[in-house]
RNA sequence: GGGCGGUUAGCUCAGUUGGUAGAGCACCGGCUUUACACGCCGGCUGUCACAGGUUCGAGUCCUGUACCGCCCACCA
């Protein structure tokens, strides 16, 4: 590993970093070095489940950020002898997918229309959509998508993800769909998956029902509206809310049951204000006496608090939202729609039907106010409201037809596998203990969208035509992936889709989560490899970004526990974000003004994948050129020191100075230091570790040797010299080649053969052995002359540099005075130290004080 | 309201069992020195957020406070 081969040594002239992504990632493709070999059994496997990215546009700075963190620990691990494991993805499943195609091609998908295989797109999209049917929706999908993965592959190699690109997924793909579809119905056969008709939080722009974890809050203007509730009776009672509109939907007034002010009135019926339908009082510890009047109207349904109480009072339904927002129409009068005055309340409540929400709201209040059950003005509020964080308008509440999975039961084992899970850094656990703690339902994975993986179910019609959900048909799991849009389930004809016995499709698909949260069953084989999922699975680390704790990571921890009752990795990363200069997250359209491969080739991969490792795990790190910059200092400053280092390396021999001994002896350290940070994934320790001792070995072990080993002290003192070059080059290349591939491997194919990317991550024996005697007695001596080299080396730089005096002029004497241990090691470096400074004579003397005093320069002719 | 991080030089950040405050960048000065001017040498820079406590000794441990960021909950 450290042997010099003279005949295959092969120095440029003048070596650079530029041309080095193109040339290498193209042999190391030729080449395979990144190829997982299968053969090797789980015990050397290293696997990892590789985030995969969304696939709606382009990658930003935060990706090249987080996944040069994880490809460092793969090349770790592959040196470390593992066969490593590390796949692609693309996330091509989901609503932002969704919305680039309708967007691209202008089109929008009808699931009522059948494929048309001649369909081709407008060339440029025109005013009104067009409207196409699912499976040409998809193959537009699947287009679109694939030039963007072309350009992202294109990047990462650029970037040297050390992937192995021929088992690169994608989440749309058959094979993610099938796994989505069979992880499906093994839970529905297990009882682990139900449908339920339910209020289920609802986009309206998008349509379609959203899960828990893809909420986020907003703070938005509002109003506290005082109503009162009936007027007229023998009694009236005041109510605050901020959605007016709603009255039409209440089904109870609510307080606390030790509220005294209410408990005479609890059981007790009022009628709501312009409809005149009768509401119950009820009471329920979680109305709060201290908000408004301390009674709430309770509405079907104004939010997820309306849903506790609606459930736990057990309330009836009142809807009055229909899917796209709009208020549904409604026959006062009618059962569940009781009134004192149902003439009146239909006038009043024409007046809102087929408003949205905000106009209905506006037009409430008019009639409350004329009707003076307003008490006094709105009261201008600023609060959070719940958005889909991918939507536009505030979600509602919509009673429909979901899928769920069970998760609510298996809180305690789930929390449990968040303890098993090791984490780095560690306290990234307490996020999922929060949402785990925070979890109030099952996990809603239906969406009615259309790019997606669809249920793999259909539905019977009976006679009547009525579709029966009870008896969901599964497909069967041979034959998946299955579309039920467009195949036949088991014992039907395909006549009979939609006709009275015959059947139904589920018109759904599933959330882009529950086909992300088994990218593990996916890359590594589940549905149809067994052998590789063997190899491979339970994987060893996922790493990701620690705002998706809550969804991918904490449902793939779901899905590997139903289905596996396992773990689905042994570690988790979570790496920070990128921060603009303003300390924001890096937005993407600032991150996109500078383009990733932009950056690269700016500041060449090496020196971006610098600034990027030196992120600490979890940490968020400020967007930061000028440590591109170091970055790329430090690569070229490897080219030149390596071009030293082997410049003349020959005559090796034994390892006999004291300073070479003990510079191999820091390596030693520095080796076990790095190798220890990589095994806890503090990659950022490593790099910064190893680079530090690199500039050392740079700025002054090389100075210090640089006379010997151009034979000044004979061929022995050049022979030391040389072979530690040799040996600390080695090293020093493989502790950086992690962060720096492109460079480390150039060096490297000056004189070695293969690539620096299969061979062995250096550990302390292969430099202990080059030393002859490793006594405690030796080590101390070589030691304390090193140290006493540089702390000679500085002085006099110093006070030349105070003399201002040129490093060509020698230096005529100079006077150290010591202990008479200090002057001991002054003798075995003097000869090193003289040539290194010019220095023509060292004055050398036990003394007190201790001083090292630069005597005189001498003068040269010009 | 609950939780998790953070606060160290102008900037970005190290600081691993408590022992004289560090690096890089920036800035200033000097230097063509046969690996490197995409360079080299040197210099300047601090109430370690604040207040208490433990200790011979605290950037480091404990308690509290402030501010910044994030996660979760509440949002009639």
């Amino acid at each position: 590993m450290t042997s010099l081969d003279p005949s295959r040594l092969q120095l440029p002239d003048k070596p650079a970093l530029e041309g080095l992504e193109a040339k290498w990632t193209e042999r190391w493709e030729a080449s395979g070095v990144y190829r997982f070999d299968r053969n090797r059994p789980r015990a050397d496997v290293y696997s990892i489940d590789t985030p995969p990215p969304t696939v709606s546009g382009s990658l930003h700075v935060g990706h090249v950020f987080s996944y040069t963190h994880t490809d460092a620990v793969a090349r770790f691990q592959r040196m470390r002898g593992k066969a490593v494991f590390y796949p692609m993805g693309w996330d091509d499943n989901g609503l932002p997918t969704e919305r680039r195609v309708q967007n691209y091609y202008g089109v929008r998908c009808d699931p009522s229309l059948a494929y048309d295989p001649t369909f081709a797109v407008p060339d440029k999209p025109g005013k009104q959509p067009v409207s196409i049917s699912r499976p040409n929706f998809i193959e537009l999908c699947n287009r679109l998508t694939a030039e963007d993965e072309k350009a992202f592959e294109h990047l990462w190699k650029y970037l040297g993800l050390s992937v192995d690109w021929s088992m690169t997924y994608a989440t749309i793909s058959k094979r993610a769909q099938r796994v989505s579809q069979l992880a499906m119905l093994r839970l529905l056969h297990r009882g682990l998956a139900y449908q339920l008709e339910a209020p289920t939080l609802w986009d309206v722009d998008f349509r379609t029902a959203v899960a828990q974890a893809e909420l986020e809050d907003r703070e938005m203007p509002g109003a506290y509206h005082r109503i009162r509730f009936g007027a007229g009776g023998a009694r009236s009672i005041e109510i605050e809310t901020t959605r007016p509109e709603l009255i039409p939907a209440c089904v109870a007034l609510v307080a606390h049951p030790d509220d005294a002010r209410y408990q005479p009135l609890f059981g007790t019926e009022v009628t709501t204000p312009l409809f005149r339908v009768p509401v119950q009082i009820r009471a329920h510890p979680l109305a709060d006496p201290e908000k408004g009047s301390g009674i709430a109207m309770i509405c079907t349904f104004g939010d997820v608090t309306d849903v506790t109480w609606w459930r736990e009072l057990n309330l009836h339904v009142r809807a009055i939202l229909q899917p796209d927002g709009r208020l549904a129409p409604v026959r006062f009068g009618q059962p569940g729609w009781e009134s004192d005055d149902p003439t009146r309340a239909q006038e009043l409540y024409a007046q809102l039907e087929g408003k949205n929400v905000n106009k209905a709201r506006e037009q409430i209040v008019q009639l409350l106010r004329d009707s003076g059950d307003l008490v006094g003005d709105p009261r201008p509020i600023t609060h959070a409201v719940k958005f889909y964080e991918k939507g536009d308008r505030p979600l509602e509440i919509v009673t429909s037809r979901q899928w769920f999975i069970k998760a609510i039961e298996f809180r305690e084992a789930l929390l449990a596998r968040g303890r098993e899970l090791d984490w780095h850094p560690p306290y990234m656990q307490s996020r999922y203990e929060n949402w785990a703690n925070g979890l109030n339902g099952d996990w809603c994975i239906s969406r009615q969208r259309f790019f997606g993986v669809p249920f793999p179910l259909w539905y019977p019609l009976d006679a009547t035509g009525r579709v029966d959900y009870a008896r969901p048909i599964s497909a069967e799991e041979a034959r998946l992936p299955v579309d039920p849009s467009t195949d036949v389930p088991p014992g039907y004809r395909a006549d009979q889709r939609g006709v009275a016995g015959g059947f139904v499709g589920d018109p759904d698909v599933m959330d882009t989560w529950a086909t992300s949260s088994l990218t593990p069953q996916i890359a590594c084989g589940w549905a149809d490899d067994p052998d590789l999922f063997a190899r491979t699975f339970p994987m060893d680390l996922r790493p990701q970004a620690h705002d998706i704790i809550r969804t991918w990571l904490f449902d793939t921890v779901l899905r590997s526990h139903l289905e596996h009752d396992s773990l689905p990795w042994a570690h988790a990363a979570i790496s920070g974000w990128v921060l603009d200069p303003d300390r924001k997250k890096m937005s993407k359209s600032k991150g996109n003004v500078v383009t990733p491969l932009a950056l690269l080739e700016e500041h060449g991969s090496d020196g971006v994948r610098y600034w990027a490792a030196s992120g600490r795990p979890g940490t968020d790190t400020a967007f930061d050129p000028a440590q591109m910059r170091v970055g790329r200092r430090l690569a070229i400053k490897l080219l030149n020191a390596s071009k030293f280092a082997l410049g003349a390396a020959e005559p090796q021999g034994a390892i006999v100075a004291s300073v070479d001994r003990a510079m191999l002896r820091n390596l030693v350290a520095l080796v076990g230091e790095a190798t220890e940070a990589f095994e806890a994934y503090d990659y950022a320790r490593a790099l910064q570790r190893t680079e530090t001792f690199f500039w050392r070995f740079c700025d002054d072990y090389l100075e210090l040797v640089k006379g010997r080993r151009y034979g000044d002290q004979g061929p022995e003192g050049a022979a030391s010299a040389n072979s530690a070059l040799t040996a600390a080059l080695s090293v020093l290349l493989r502790l950086l080649a992690p962060f720096l591939p492109f460079v480390s491997e150039e060096v490297w194919s000056w004189w070695q053969e293969g690539s620096i990317h299969q061979a062995a991550w250096p550990v302390p024996t292969e430099l202990e052995s080059l030393m002859a005697d490793n006594s405690a007695a030796v080590c101390q001596v070589d030691q304390a002359a090193y140290e006493c080299a540089i702390e000679v080396l500085f002085e006099v730089r110093k006070q030349r540099s105070e003399a201002k005096q040129p490093l060509k002029v020698p230096i005529t004497r100079v006077i150290v005075k010591a202990d008479a241990l200090h002057v001991e090691q002054m003798r075995i470096v003097e000869a090193d130290l003289k040539s290194a400074l010019r220095v023509q004579v060292f004055d050398v003397s036990v003394g007190d004080p201790r001083e090292i005093v630069v005597q005189g320069y001498q003068a040269v002719a010009s």
